[in-house]
Order: C-alpha cells, then structure tokens, then sequence
DNA sequence: TATCCAAGGTAAGTT
DNA sequence: AACTTACCTTGGATA
C-alpha cells in the first residue's frame, strides 16, 4: 500500500470530504464506516472508490499502474491535510478526481453577486465538483431518474457488488464499478431483479453502445459545451438533464448547469425571469444569471444549499 | 394496516 | 415542436 498527504494549506478554497462526497454529484465513492448519508463526519471518515476503466475512460481519468487488478484510493481530510491511501501512488489521481487543482477561491471570488448565490458558497466551503471516470458516471445518473440520492447510491452500489471485479486491499475485498462489457453482459431482467426499476433497459442497452464501440462518454471530452450535451443523449436513458450531470460531473465542463427539480424550483422563485418554457433557452438563460464560465459550480453550491437547509 | 405520493427524468405517442 | 402519459421501486406521510 502506498499512501500520501496533501497540505490544506496549498489548496486554494480548501477540501471537505464529506459535503463534496454526500451531496449527489458522485455515486462512486463510498465511506469504509457504511454511514453514508447519516449527516455525521465526525472522526474524519474514509471515502473510497474503485477504478477498473476502458481504454477510452483512460483518456479522461489518469490511473497510473497497468496492472489487471482494479486501482483502490481512499481519502480522509483532517485538519491539516487530505490523506490518502492506495494500490499506487495516487496524488495525481486524487487531485484529478477530486478536482483539488481547483482555484476554489478565485471560483468563489467571481461569482455573481446574488444573495442566494452567496448563501449557497457560505453555508459549505470546501465544496468542490469531482472528475467521475465517465462509465461510471453515465451509469449512475442514469440510475438518477426520479430517484433519492441515497437510493441511486444504492443502485450504484449493487451493480459493483454484483458485476464488477473483485480486489483485496488491506485485508478488505472491494468491488470495482463494472466496465462497460460486464453490464453490457447483463440482461434486463437481472437489472430489474437488482431493484433499477423502469432504468433497468436503459442502463442494459447504454452499455451495450459503449461495450460495441458505437459511442463512449469519453469521447465528446474536447466539443463545445451544448453540441457536447446533445450528442451524449444518444445513449438510451439519458436526456438533456443527465447529459449537464455527465458533463460537469466527470467531463470537466463547469459552465453546465443541470435543471433538475430542484433547480426548476430554484428558477421560479428566485429567477422566474429565466423561465423560457424549454430546457435549452432556460439553462442559457440561467447560466448567464450565474456568471457563465463557473455556472455548474454555483449551480452545485445552490442545489446542495437547497437540499439541506430546512424550511 | 392500507393507500398514496414523490423521488436530481426519459422515451414514446399525440396534437 | 410542444404537450401527455407511462414507467419500477421504495420510504415516508396520510387515513
């Protein structure tokens, strides 16, 4: 096992596991404790995750040893620093996942001077967005349709636990996220069995697409941003909102602001102004309310901010 | 205990 | 192109 430090003094804007990690933007990390979602982060909690990605997954997220065993890393911050733990040198990689090259404090320094907008940086500092490999995020926002955060976490969970590769690590078997060929080898009745409901076809039929080499989530990487969301709806299972999740959430595309129901919600109380009656000319206009370039990272503040605050 | 309802939507059919 | 409707499952609310 390899492991490392990362000083939080060189991280500009900071890093906090725990909201970045349960606040529904990444269904592939989960906390070696099992209390997900239970609200506490006392004691500075393990979070990790499993790699075990395609050739064109490679392109997007760096995982440095070519061994056949999948990569494990798990996190923890404390008060001086983010630990991690590894089958190989991961600082390059928990960087890049965690999106810790991030200049958060200049990201929140420009953001637009709106009170909701400022709420939302106050109330969770040290948020940030992550780099999901794009398999796996595509799977699990598909997984999202009309579902709690904790149940897609759970989705996400049995597809690992029933498909992908097992690998020891300090003393622990983990499971790796499936890759395309495994899930694609499923049928959609083993995929309702494991409780995917109506998503059950479409996560089956995805992965047949990226499994035959017909399309991969890697490869609109490098487009412009809307040509980039119209051209992931062509996997089956996911339309404009889950195409933003897999742009901003694993292919680095900050400007795209999933509207979800939540969003709808934020739009008709605080900026009905925005309401265009169809999703394109909404999310432009939204976008432009939030400051364009960053608009996915105040999107993600205000999303989480609305989720957890109670009234 | 039974019934209802909404949860980070999408696809397919209708007007 | 805009509008409706069906869709699995489950935990929590309501009767």
């Amino acid at each position: 096992m390899e492991s490392g430090t990362i000083s939080l003094s060189t991280l500009s804007g900071g890093f906090d596991a725990h909201v970045t990690l349960e606040s529904g933007q990444s269904y592939l990390w989960r906390r070696e404790d099992g209390r997900m979602y239970e609200g506490d982060d006392e004691g500075s909690p393990w979070y990790y995750t499993v790699l075990d990605l395609d050739e064109k997954d490679h392109d997007v997220t760096p995982v440095p040893d070519d061994e056949a065993e999948p990569t494990v890393v798990r996190v923890r911050v404390t008060d001086e620093a983010v630990e991690w733990e590894a089958s190989c040198d991961a600082h390059d990689l928990v960087t890049h996942l965690l999106r810790l090259d991030d200049d958060l404090d200049r990201i929140i320094a420009d953001a637009p001077d709106r009170d909701l907008v400022h709420e939302a940086y106050d109330a969770h500092r040290g948020l940030r967005l992550v780099r999901d490999p794009p398999f796996g995020c595509l799977v699990s926002f598909i997984c999202s349709a009309q579902m709690r955060v904790e149940r897609i976490h759970e989705m996400v969970s049995s597809l690992a636990r029933a498909y992908g590769d097992e690998v020891e690590f300090d003393g622990r078997t983990y499971h790796a996220f499936p890759r395309p060929e495994q899930l694609a080898a499923t049928t959609e009745q083993d995929l309702r069995d494991l409780g995917l409901g109506y998503r059950a076809p479409y996560v089956q039929r995805t992965a047949e697409m990226v499994a035959s080499g017909e399309a991969h989530p890697a490869d609109f990487f490098d487009m412009e941003y809307e040509a980039a969301r119209d051209a992931m709806t062509t996997f089956v299972g996911v339309g404009d909102k889950v195409a933003d999740c897999i742009l901003l959430f694993s292919l680095g595309y900050l400007e795209a602001i999933p509207l979800d129901t939540w969003m709808q919600t934020v739009v008709s109380d605080y900026y009905p102004e925005c309401d265009r009656g169809n999703y394109a000319e909404t999310s432009r206009a939204l976008r432009e309310t939030f400051g364009g370039e960053y608009a996915g990272y105040v999107q993600t503040y205000v999303f989480h901010l609305l989720r957890t605050r109670e009234d």
